[in-house]
DNA sequence: TCTCACTGATTGGTCAGACCAATTTGGTCT
DNA sequence: AGACCAAATTGGTCTGACCAATCAGTGAGA
């Protein structure tokens, strides 16, 4: 039952014109590993050729590339940038391709969501309405642990999303945004034991109606850091993924 | 003494071309609202007339402006986004340009800013050698109470990216790129008690050394949560900046 | 042998103009 | 009013050209 690894994997992004196309091959091969850090991009031209296009959309494309922070251009050439340095706009195509470091890369994701929704938990309690609290609520209630099709992570990005509504924390709205945008179809379906969902759910579900903020934010922390030990555990029995060199 | 609201705002983007030059005109145009969100952006046949430029540039420019999330390029027509959906990217030119909505904003950053330290924090303790815990020792000492010139946030900025080193958590490391290159040098002066730093930075260090991670974490979110409360006071003072429309 | 100034090739930056396909728009007809 | 159609507009693609900054190899001089 546990073919759940990677077989998802949507692959989103589909270039709406040339220049997104070769911008995101370029931004493969680079995320690949295909260029080191410090390396010079092949020439405009040069890339005109390969692509059989004009200067144009590659120039369109290395703009791409640039926005990303994946490159830096310059008259001269232009270098490739190390993917540390780069804009969260690499997380997903990074989950799309290296599946040695998905696993790894998951978890990491798992551990700075909780504490983004444990705060934006906080931040809306601390200025929720009596109907915003209430709305809250109804989204905990979509879940429903007997069927399959209420995913607990839709109902907490859901959550995230209300949440941030209420309290309006522009940055956390845009950090929020950038992670969603990020991550959106590319997780797997994880088999979570549905009955400690259930007890995760109705805790956050008192937290939100009592306007409890700190039972709120420990109870998301706990419930992810469960879901994080079960992600290493996984991780572990694939041993190719281990907390080590990217 | 408080002079300090928005006299530094450095500016920081010099554009690198003609592209960038006008895309940056155009991002603070929307931002200013200038356009509202869903209305059209002029043509780019428009855009060359009015910006004596080509079409190439303004392309490229467009291009940029996408990127950012600020614009919806299609066949027939660019359209603006509402700048709740766009890149954290967009948050530094905010800071310069909206002077209404700077100290509001300085606000949600802090809190935001405050939780991902304490997390970062939690992390880096979870793992961190002995070395490298001395490493963090190291920054916080270079604190002096008696100078000017060491200022409290660019230590906490430089402890936030060793404890980043440290973790190696990529989707933390990548907002915290975000959130440094739009918040350097655009935040102002603070007057702040200096005393009452010093104690902070000693109960971190005490935190770093004994490797306990909650002393430190509960340590970041308290000092964070008493700026946040001066910097409310002085946003109170000017009325202007209600946490409300934006 | 090493250093440094020169030079020619390469590279990104800018520009003009053209055609296509899709969308938008405005008017017409029902 | 509403449906439909045709023309204008718009973004997408492409070609080819010139400039200025940079880079890399060469050669002269120390």
């Amino acid at each position: 039952m546990n073919q759940s690894l990677h077989d998802i994997a949507s692959k989103a992004d589909s270039p709406k014109n040339r220049a997104e196309e070769i911008a995101f091959i370029l931004r493969d091969e680079i995320l690949i590993g295909q260029y080191r850090a410090g390396e010079r991009l092949p020439s405009e031209r040069d890339l005109v050729a390969r692509f059989n296009s004009n200067r144009g959309a590659v120039r369109e494309a290395t703009k791409i590339l640039s926005e990303l922070g994946l490159v830096s251009i310059q008259p001269g050439g232009a270098r490739i940038v190390a993917v540390e340095q780069a804009t969260l706009a690499v997380l997903g195509p990074l989950l799309d391709m290296r599946e040695e470091v998905r696993p790894q890369l998951i978890i990491e994701f798992v551990e700075v969501f909780s504490a983004l929704v444990a705060l934006s938990a906080r931040l809306a309690m601390s200025q929720a309405t009596e109907q915003e609290r209430h709305t809250l609520a109804a989204i905990l209630d979509r879940f429903d642990p007997e069927t399959e099709s209420t995913d607990i992570r839709s109902i907490m990005a859901e959550f995230m999303q209300a949440s941030i509504d209420i309290h309006n924390n522009l940055v956390l709205r845009l950090i929020g945004n950038g992670l969603r945008s990020q991550i959106m179809g590319r997780l797997d379906q994880t088999t979570s034991d549905r009955a400690s969902d259930r007890a995760f759910i109705d805790a956050m579900r008192e937290g939100v109606l009592s306007s409890n903020a700190d039972l709120l934010a420990t109870t998301v922390i706990r419930h992810f850091d469960e879901a994080r030990k079960r992600l290493i555990e996984q991780a572990e029995i694939n041993p190719s993924s281990l907390r080590s060199k990217r």
